[in-house]
RNA sequence: GGAGAAAUGGCAGAGUGGUCGAUUGCGGCGGUCUUGAAAACCGUUGUCCGGGCGACUGGACCGGGGGUUCGAAUCCCUCUUUCUCCGCCA
């Protein structure tokens, strides 16, 4: 969420800066200027009456120890009145408080400057691409074709144990998935990023800390009984280690690595555009997370997307950086780079990754601050992430792309983690 | 799942109704001493929200929430978590 401080004091800057995300703040924006002021009347009025209270108090407290049967009666009548007033002051601090917090977090993050406004995907900009467009045989199948070709993934099986949007990966199949993860958390490591095997279910608190609730609670899986979340990307839990932490400002840029498994409801969004790996209910991701000092985030996006695109390129898949419009961005980020590859027998550019800086959004809710050392005053962090990658289309992909009469051909960079050169 | 005990500042650990935001030790930071370091000694050391140009000042926080009281770290209720014992178990 935006801090007060931003909205109380440039408020004309941020209701310009949402118009990117095509979002209009205004009304929102003065509401909060309203119940920000009121706010703060509140405060000082029952922080007066409660300080009154504690100077009577402490008056009973010194007579009774001097002599217990003095008049402390006295002093204590006048206290019921006092203490009605602090309590319906109170009432209603909690009340604007409550209002205020709500109108705040319906706010998205202010988008980047470099950000382009537009409304879709058609918006986006373009950064660069890479890779070579590989000729492939003209009778090639789509991946979905394939996977059943090759008996690697098994889509009705995972409907028998689970339902649509959860496959079962086979065989070389399954050794493939597992090749991927171990070698995009190898890549991340020997860039520096520290491992983490988190947990995938998380509760409320960190729902929220990363943005996922309240406003997006139909994309994940909720276990009612625990009142627990089914993780949709690392990020979750993986950011919110940081929740309510104060770093040591030579601690950073905190860098961390997650594998996970990611559930997504998806509700809503089936049809043949979305058909074999193309959108799942379950996949694989590596994420990477980093925590940075708020001078750095812009350097750390930059190293985070040519990490990425050294990962896609190793794997010899042609691919274009994408910087997402206004519109196309998500609610709690700043700058928003898409990886595609392109998937050959679909003939279309497919999302492997989005890497993030959501600058002080998510810090602010998750409390996540930092120390300068000598510095009395703490300050928020900026959070980033980015998939390194998301395996599903990366796997429609490579077969796509790397089918050929004898089999699947597997790149160079995998041979040492599957075991074997083809799948056939 | 059953029975019992506990939750205090970065850590350890006092504090059972009245200047307790909290004794003390360790750690951290600053200083004295030293060529440097260690040791020793001295000082300092939480977070958040207000008010004030500022010196400074008001309020809140002792796992979370609620209650009793003029006054709660301290008493009561509730939730969560941890530990011990029993049961179950990959």
């Amino acid at each position: 969420m935006l801090t007060i401080n931003l909205i109380r004091e440039k408020k004309d800057f941020v209701i310009e800066r949402l118009k990117v995300k095509n979002f209009d703040a205004g009304e929102i924006v003065e509401k909060i200027i309203l119940l920000d002021s009121s706010r703060r009347e509140l405060q000082t009025g029952t922080d007066s009456l409660q300080s009154e209270m504690n100077q009577i108090s402490r008056k009973i407290g010194a007579m009774m120890k001097d002599n217990p049967v003095s008049g402390a009666d006295e002093a204590r009548a006048k206290t019921h009145l006092l203490k009605e007033e602090i309590r319906s002051l109170s009432e209603k601090l909690a009340a604007v408080e409550d209002a205020l917090r709500e109108e705040i977090i319906s706010l998205p993050n202010l988008p980047h400057e470099s950000v382009p406004a537009g409304r879709g995907a058609d918006d986006n900009l373009i950064v660069r691409d890479g890779g070579v467009m590989m000729e492939i045989p003209s009778d090639a199948l789509p991946h979905w074709d394939l996977i059943r070709k090759y008996d690697i993934i098994d889509f009705e099986l995972g409907i028998k144990l689970t339902g649509a949007g959860f496959p079962v990966y086979k065989g070389k199949g399954a050794k493939l998935e597992r090749a991927l993860i171990s070698y995009f958390l190898d890549q991340a490591v020997k860039a520096g990023y520290t491992e983490i095997l988190p947990p995938v279910v998380v509760n409320e608190a960190s729902g929220f800390g990363t943005g996922q609730l309240p406003d997006k609670e139909g994309q994940m899986y909720h276990i009612g009984a625990d009142n627990l979340y089914l993780i949709p990307t690392a990020e979750v839990p993986v950011t919110n280690i940081y929740r309510d932490v104060i770093l040591n400002a030579d601690n950073l840029p905190v860098k961390n690595v997650a594998y996970t498994p990611c559930f997504r409801r998806e509700a809503g969004s089936w049809g043949a555009h979305v058909r074999g790996l193309n959108r799942l209910h379950q996949f694989d991701k590596v994420e990477i997370v980093q925590i940075t000092h708020p001078g750095h985030s812009y350097e750390a996006l930059e190293e985070m997307v040519t990490h990425v695109e050294g990962l896609v390129s190793s794997l010899g898949l042609p691919y274009r950086i994408v910087r997402l419009c206004g519109g196309d961005m998500s609610f709690t980020s700043a700058l928003t780079y898409d990886f595609e590859v392109w998937s050959a027998a679909q003939k279309k550019w497919l999302e492997v990754s989005s890497v993030s800086n959501f600058e002080s959004f998510q810090a602010n809710r998750l409390k996540c601050r930092f120390r300068e050392k000598g510095d009395k005053h703490t300050r928020l962090a900026h959070t980033l992430n980015g998939s390194a990658l998301a395996l599903p289309r990366i796997v429609a992909a490579l077969l796509e792309n790397y089918q050929t009469g004898s089999g699947i051909v597997i790149p160079d960079v995998l041979i040492p983690y599957t075991g074997f050169k083809i799948i056939t």
